[in-house]
RNA sequence: GGCGGCGUAGCUCAGUUGGUUAGAGCGCGCGGUUCAUACCCGCGUGGUCGGGGGUUCGAAUCCCUCCGCCGCUACCA
């Protein structure tokens, strides 16, 4: 495995700057939870770090959006600033720098880095024509586009005829190709590795990187009729954050990142190529690992998925389990941390599932991590009066076991292979347990074998202890509240790396025990009451096994089911499941209703087709499409059947 | 269409350069223990390593082919 790590003390590691016309979500949560871990990780490793993360403001998506709401972009970009720290406060996330692309250090780097291209010869004056994605903030080419729409999103694209600056790509691809194969950490994981590499080969085009003058972009320094174009400006933001251009000394004491992470969307396009070929014109080093990861999808056909397009919000997640767990909300976060790093390889896709993180949370962190804690301080409160021991002849018994967990989990993180690394500490943890169980402390005490009794507690304890400087990065709310449990925050001894070494743990203090920390769940019954809210607006559930509720003929005559006649039905662009289908139900204008149909059945089959509509369901949006109701269908998990009616009725008509 | 990847126990996945009876966690079964949140510890159950063919003394591991899934890329004059 390609190891990113080397002995430096500093450390500089950046996530994307997020786009503001977007909400914080699981997306650029993830991408921030795990930039978080690394950061705090190398910290207990007493390096000096900075991460960043951050806001792109600018481009034509923003203005507009500003527009529509009838606010100053810059106004509009604040409040969205807002609601991204607030995210991450909740999140656990300690960042170094959050940095605004509207920020005068910023806009002074973007101007300098493209004054240098333009004096090196890199940029060049030319003439673009072709197409634009406003919501993707992506120029395309006449080969890329499916009609008049975006490839990727779908969208209508708007034709651009203009003079442009021109960065030359082409220039660096040799030299670029020859780079990622002889430094495999460049690249991550691999098989992104290969993508690029694939790309590159394909031939690569000199780069767009300026559009006609907004108000609202950062302007081109050697002609103000043109704007930089908003990918450049983004992309200059790690070199802003390390003191580029005119803070030398700072930028010679961070740069280059030591870590990039990414989501796999803006890998091939933009932070393979572009970005490592503009350091290349600028004669800067680059990246040490540029790493992308995959996307939190909803497991498939979970119903969950469907309730609330904003459920896979972390922190939402995090508040539903705090209502199911009766944990903290601190403790519900740092739960969610740890199954999003734990239950996943990093740089894989992952499926997130209620069962999934319920057991994660039982299994491993009440069963294995809390219990562990709540077994070992009332055998020292009861036997020690509370007293942590002096270790005594015979403790240091588990110090092989911790070197072991320490040098995985050092392996891991230099590999950014957060589930190794928890693995590994989850074998200590596993160790721990063993260890009182083959000790058997309260037959010692029985037996009257003091010295072996404290010797016992004490390795136990200190084990504990390493196990909450090594879960620290991952989960740092729970660390602390081990750390206060052991004892140990009124001696003001603090988490490093270094102490993760048996017999560090300084005897004489006093332990101060607490409630359990996770609370251990009712998977089962959780998972049903899950199901049950979300069920309770979506659908009658023709059920095998009777329904464990019922509802009064009052809240049935709530639900207004009618008669619809299908009148177009299309399948959902970049959506496997869905099909936007427009239904007359007697009204003025047939409702658009988006269906996870299309898997099971051919858009064609459904048109003329009689469905029942539920009518008053609250409207959602689907994958960007407004859906104004729901279609009956036979099925728990997947569509089987439609429901449909044995003889034509007008479209309207009243189903009771 | 091209390139790349994946398909291993009921579930989620590890399996280094091919080498003794294929591993882990969860689940399930049995036993132990009682300090603990019915927890922990031990033992066990369970796989024709997608199908077929080949190379080899020997292949989950290399080659070919077929099937299924995914990603990137290109859309055919």
């Amino acid at each position: 495995m390609a190891q990113v790590n080397s002995a430096t003390d500093k450390f500089y590691i950046t996530t994307p700057i997020y786009y503001v016309n977007d909400r914080p979500h699981i997306g650029h949560s993830y991408t921030t939870i795990a930039a978080d871990c690394l950061a705090r990780y190398h910290r207990l490793q007493g390096q000096q770090v900075l991460f960043s993360t951050g806001t792109d403001e600018h481009g034509q998506k923003v203005a507009r959006s500003a527009a529509q709401q009838g606010v100053a972009p810059q106004e509009f970009a604040d409040e969205v600033v807002e609601a991204f720290k607030l995210m991450w406060k909740r999140l656990h996330i300690e960042y170094d720098r959050f940095i605004r692309t509207t920020e005068p250090d910023h806009v002074v780097a973007a101007q300098s880095v493209f004054q240098r291209l333009v004096d090196s010869g890199d940029v060049y004056l030319g003439q673009y024509q072709g197409w634009y994605c406003v919501p993707c903030e992506t120029y395309l080419r006449e080969s890329d586009l499916e009609a008049a729409v975006c490839p990727q999103c779908g969208r209508p694209v708007e034709q651009v005829a203009e003079p442009a600056y021109f960065f030359r790509t082409s220039k660096y691809a040799d030299r670029l190709q020859q780079y990622i194969e002889e430094h495999p950490e460049f690249i991550m994981p691999t098989s992104r590795r290969n993508e690029v590499l694939a790309f590159i080969e394909a031939g690569m085009h000199d780069a767009c990187v300026s559009r006609s003058r907004t108000e609202w972009d950062i302007p081109v320094p050697v002609d103000y009729s043109q704007s930089i174009y908003v990918w450049l400006d983004a992309l200059v933001n790690y070199l802003t954050v390390a003191g580029y251009p005119d803070d030398q000394q700072t930028f010679q004491t961070w740069w280059p990142p030591r870590v990039q992470l990414i989501g796999k969307d803006i890998l091939t396009r933009f932070h393979a190529t572009l970005w490592p070929a503009v350091l290349m014109a600028l004669q800067v080093p680059l990246p040490g690992t540029i790493f992308a990861h995959g996307w939190w999808i909803t497991e498939e056909g979970d119903k969950i998925s469907k309730s609330k397009g904003n459920v896979l919000d972390p922190y939402n997640i995090a508040r539903q389990l705090v209502d199911i767990s009766n944990a903290t909300t601190a403790v519900a976060v740092d739960s969610i941390r740890y199954f999003l790093l734990r239950e996943v390889t990093f740089g894989l896709d992952g499926s997130f599932s209620w069962a999934a993180l319920l057991t994660r949370f039982n299994a491993d962190l009440a069963n294995d991590l809390g219990n562990l804690l709540n077994r070992t301080l009332p055998l020292v409160e009861r036997y020690l009066d509370s007293k942590v021991p002096q270790p005594g002849p015979g403790a240091g018994e588990l110090a092989d076991q911790i070197d072991k967990a320490r040098t995985t989990v050092q392996q891991a993180m230099a590999a950014v292979s957060f589930r190794a690394a928890l693995e590994a500490i989850w074998q200590l943890i596993a160790a721990a347990n063993k260890f009182i169980d083959e000790r058997a402390p309260w037959n010692l005490y029985k037996h009257a074998k003091l010295v072996e009794l404290e010797a016992v507690l004490y390795d136990v304890l200190d084990c504990i202890r390493v196990i909450a400087i090594m879960i620290q990065p991952f989960m740092p709310a729970i660390a602390d509240e081990i750390w206060r449990q052991l004892g140990l925050e009124t001696t003001g001894t603090q988490q490093t790396w270094a102490t993760c070494q048996a017999l560090q743990l300084p005897p004489g203090i006093y332990i101060q025990p607490g409630a359990p920390i996770f609370p251990r769940v009712d998977i089962e019954r959780s998972l049903k009451r899950l199901q049950g809210q979300v069920e309770a607006g979506e659908e009658t559930q023709p059920s095998a096994q009777p329904p464990p509720v019922t509802i009064t003929m009052d809240q049935f005559g709530k639900m207004e089911l009618k008669v619809g006649t299908v009148v177009e039905a299309h399948r959902v662009r970049g959506a496997d499941k869905l099909l936007r289908l427009l239904v007359d139900i007697g009204e003025d204008q047939p409702r658009q209703i988006v269906a996870g149909l299309a898997e099971q059945i051919n858009p064609r089959e459904l048109l003329s087709q009689q469905v029942i509509v539920v009518a008053n369901l609250e409207p959602a949006t689907i994958h960007g499409v407004q859906s104004q109701g729901m279609i009956l269908a036979v099925g728990d998990k997947e569509p089987i059947a439609l429901v449909t009616i044995d003889r034509e009725c007008p479209p309207g008509s009243t189903v009771r």
